[in-house]
DNA sequence: GTGCCTCGAGTTCC
DNA sequence: CTCGAGGCAC
């Protein structure tokens, strides 16, 4: 950092407005000049480090004074370039992953499911495409005008990592396109052929440098190299199969679709074809998986989609997948070896999960040496229910299992060979105790996981629990990652045991900066940078801050929902507050509830449940408002009594609130906005479909209806919006007309929402 | 009460 | 990626 120049500077937490303005235009200056300069061609006239503390100070003042930057700051921009890695790119569509099927049961369902939901008769004509799975990863190409300007890697489907120099050296992929849409994004697989492979490989042991595991390693290894020259040496291949964002339709058909690509200069799967039943896309299959092994490539399954884009377009997405496309996978492939030992892992929420330790084995083309057991049930040899999995045989150590890679991925037991088990193997005795704190480790009845009633005594809790706190949904802090989350739990002199330790740990200790960058791996400068990406996430979005504390059933689905509804952390915590007195009564009253049925089950009378209920809510009182704050959180769309319980019990431990407490003192959490309102005539609104729609199935008015931001029921009350009534609707739309609700018909439905 | 669907929490290897 | 289970509609 520039010595001199901050040894004479105020700390930030003591600037008054003033003074931080006339610095914040100053210091705006000269990283917006560092900006320009490194943009620019010229040599950048600071060094990175320098750079670094600039921009750190100006986040810093920023974060105390955010009304500074509300004109726009240069410390928005991107100076400079991440050491290593790609930069973020958002996707403007979605890339999705597939649903799986693996038995012709599950095409047929996939089918019956499609049927169902466009109204179509059993024997009505419905066509598919059926094209090879290739096994490589899924590519999305932007064209602008016709001209090649991104590619990206799927990521998480919402974003992406921009690999476009590496994009541009692959021959199968064209720099520019002609009398293309003007926006279009051609989406595929970057894969690598077998014999491409195995040359690749025998120059790489040559040169004694790494080789790859499989072809789809090296073909991910090779696109996210940081020096495109790397990547323009490999022989990486691709297929055209799909699009995101395009300007203008591409066709009326996948078939068509997929022509149009191949016209345009991409390769395109030779092997697709249009199959008209279901018994042609199963001859389809298995004329694949018998060409399997002389294709040149790997492929690990073929996947069949609704040709007709119209329909495709009707049938639409689920969350993670679309509805018209699903993957046909061939079976996985197993592998005999022999359980060395079962190991006890104690996650965040005090699960205790057994891995077994197994003699490393190769299975499709990875050396597996770690397995999932799930659960003691799984080892035990049956189900949740108690009825036998793997015919009832336990899994013992010693014993020779079958593995095999779940989607390709997650291994897992999949059989035990009993005439080769040792003599003298015992049945696997699962602990009772936290093998990391020695707590007590009991199972809910009706769960089937065991967990360690430590909490954030154990250790072990504690240090997944921080892990989740600087996990991506969450804080997100760079630098700060699961390793160094253990280095520095572990470490005497600067410790961090739970959130709030992060945001004390440069002021904890003026020298705490020579302290880290004496260790092995950290200099003054990934110091810097890691104290500066603490600093960043002062500033924390409220669903993220709820997300982070890692309450159990609270993801970061339902940590959004909580902070859309509650828009700020004050309001939030006055709520779960006021709830308090309510948790107590609500599991009072569910007990009671749970004695009158006994009750009544023996005394053979009908149990009065909800004056059971009742009576114990209202007697004694309760503190003002309680119930309805318990209500109100309760009736929050998506959360249930058992989120609710969850999140109540939390912040009424105090060991839990006073450490959420500390915590919050070093945050400024930003608000978080009412659910983003779609702009259509029906959002927010709730609407009841009723009678018998002509023009679309229930479930498909439903998924429109609820793209376009409304909420759909299926009972008429005083808060429905609009009823859509069909021929023969009945008592909904007398309910309906009673009340005074809107009612209007299916062609006026289809003209509000645009056809 | 039953049956979807979605979400949460767990896991491996590169 | 998969499993279990919570939430909710039927």
């Amino acid at each position: 950092m520039s010595g001199d120049g901050d040894a004479r500077t105020v700390p930030v937490d003591r600037l008054d407005r003033a003074g931080a303005a006339t610095e914040w235009l100053r210091l705006a200056a000269e990283v917006a000049a560092a900006n320009r300069a490194y943009h620019g061609a010229d040599a950048p006239e600071i060094s990175d480090a320098d750079y670094d503390a600039l921009k750190a100070r100006l986040i810093a003042i920023e974060e105390r004074f955010p009304d500074l930057a509300e004109a726009g700051s240069p410390s928005a921009e991107v100076g400079a370039p991440p050491a290593e890695g790609f930069a973020k790119v958002r996707h403007a569509v979605r890339m999705l992953s597939l649903g799986n099927a693996f038995t012709a049961e599950d095409v047929a369902e996939f089918d019956g499911r499609i049927r169902g939901f466009l109204n179509l008769p059993a024997g009505a004509p419905l066509a598919y495409t059926a094209e090879p799975k290739i096994d490589g990863l899924s590519l999305s190409l932007r064209y602008e005008a016709g001209r090649l300007v991104q590619a990206a890697t799927r990521g998480d489907g919402e974003t992406g990592e921009n690999v476009t120099p590496n994009a541009r050296t692959i021959a199968d992929i064209p720099q520019r396109i002609d009398a293309a849409p003007e926006v279009l994004e051609v989406r595929g697989e970057v894969y690598m052929a077998g014999a491409d492979f195995e040359a690749l490989n025998a120059r790489q042991a040559a040169a004694g440098a790494k080789t790859f595991a499989n072809p789809r390693n090296a073909a991910a290894g090779s696109l996210r190299q940081l020096d495109p020259a790397v990547t323009a040496a490999r022989p990486l291949r691709f297929f055209a199969y799909a699009w995101g964002e395009v300007s203008e339709p591409l066709a009326e058909t996948q078939m068509q679709a997929i022509a149009r690509l191949a016209g345009f200069g991409f390769a395109t799967n030779p092997l697709t074809r249009r199959c008209d039943t279901l018994a042609e896309l199963a001859a389809y299959y298995a004329g694949i998986e018998e060409q399997r092994a002389t294709l040149g490539y790997d492929i690990d399954g073929v996947v069949y989609k609704v040709d007709d884009l119209a329909l495709q377009a009707r049938l639409g997405y689920r969350s993670t997948t679309p509805r018209w496309a699903i993957a046909h996978k061939f079976p996985a492939q197993l592998a005999w070896t022999r359980l060395e030992a079962i190991d006890i892992q104690v996650g965040r929420t005090g699960a205790l999960s057994p891995v077994a330790r197994l003699h490393p084995v190769t299975v499709g083309g990875v050396v597996v040496s770690n397995a999932t057991l799930h659960n003691e049930d799984y080892i035990a040899g049956r189900d949740a229910r108690g009825n036998p999995i793997r015919d009832g045989k336990d899994i013992r150590v010693g014993d020779w299992v079958q593995v095999y890679r779940a989607g390709d991925v997650i291994p897992k037991v999949a059989d035990v060979d009993l005439s080769k088990r040792p003599g003298g193997a015992e049945p696997y005795v699962f602990p009772d105790h936290c093998p990391e704190c020695g707590s007590e480790a009991i199972r809910e009845p009706g769960d089937s996981v065991r967990r360690c009633t430590g909490g954030l005594v154990c250790p072990a809790q504690a240090v997944e629990k921080l892990k989740h706190f600087v996990s991506r949904g969450a804080f997100d802090i760079e630098g700060l990652g699961a390793k160094q989350i253990e280095m520095f739990f572990a470490d005497a002199a600067l410790p961090i045991r739970e959130p709030a330790d992060i945001f004390t740990l440069a002021a904890r200790d003026a020298a705490s900066l020579a302290r880290l960058k004496n260790r092995d791996g950290w200099g003054e400068k990934s110091a810097q940078n890691l104290f500066a990406a603490i600093e960043e996430r002062r500033r924390i979005p409220l669903d993220r801050l709820i997300f982070a504390l890692g309450i159990r059933h609270v993801g970061e689905v339902v940590a959004a929902d909580l902070a859309r509804h509650y828009g700020n952390w004050p309001a939030f915590l006055a709520a779960v507050d006021a709830a308090g007195p309510a948790l107590a009564r609500h599991l009072a009253a569910e007990a009671a509830v749970e004695a009158e049925r006994a009750a009544a089950n023996a005394e053979g009378r009908r149990a009065r449940i909800s004056e059971t209920r009742d009576a114990v809510w209202a007697d004694p009182p309760l503190p003002e408002g309680a119930r309805a704050a318990w209500m109100d959180l309760v009736n929050i769309d998506g959360i249930g009594t058992t989120v609710a319980v969850s999140l109540v019990t939390t912040f009424h431990q105090p060991a839990e609130r006073a450490s959420i407490d500390r915590l919050a003192a070093h945050l400024t959490v930003a608000d978080v906005a009412a659910r983003g309102a779609v702009d259509s005539p029906v959002a927010g609104k709730t609407i009841v479909f009723t009678g018998t729609l002509e023009k679309m199935t229930r479930a498909e008015a439903k998924a429109r209806a609820e793209a376009l931001g409304a909420k759909v029921s299926g009972s008429v009350s005083k808060k429905t919006d609009l009823v859509v009534a069909g021929p023969g609707a009945g008592s909904k739309a007398t309910a309906a007309a009673e009340l005074g609700i809107e009612t209007i018909d299916e062609d006026a439905w289809l003209a509000l929402i645009g056809g």
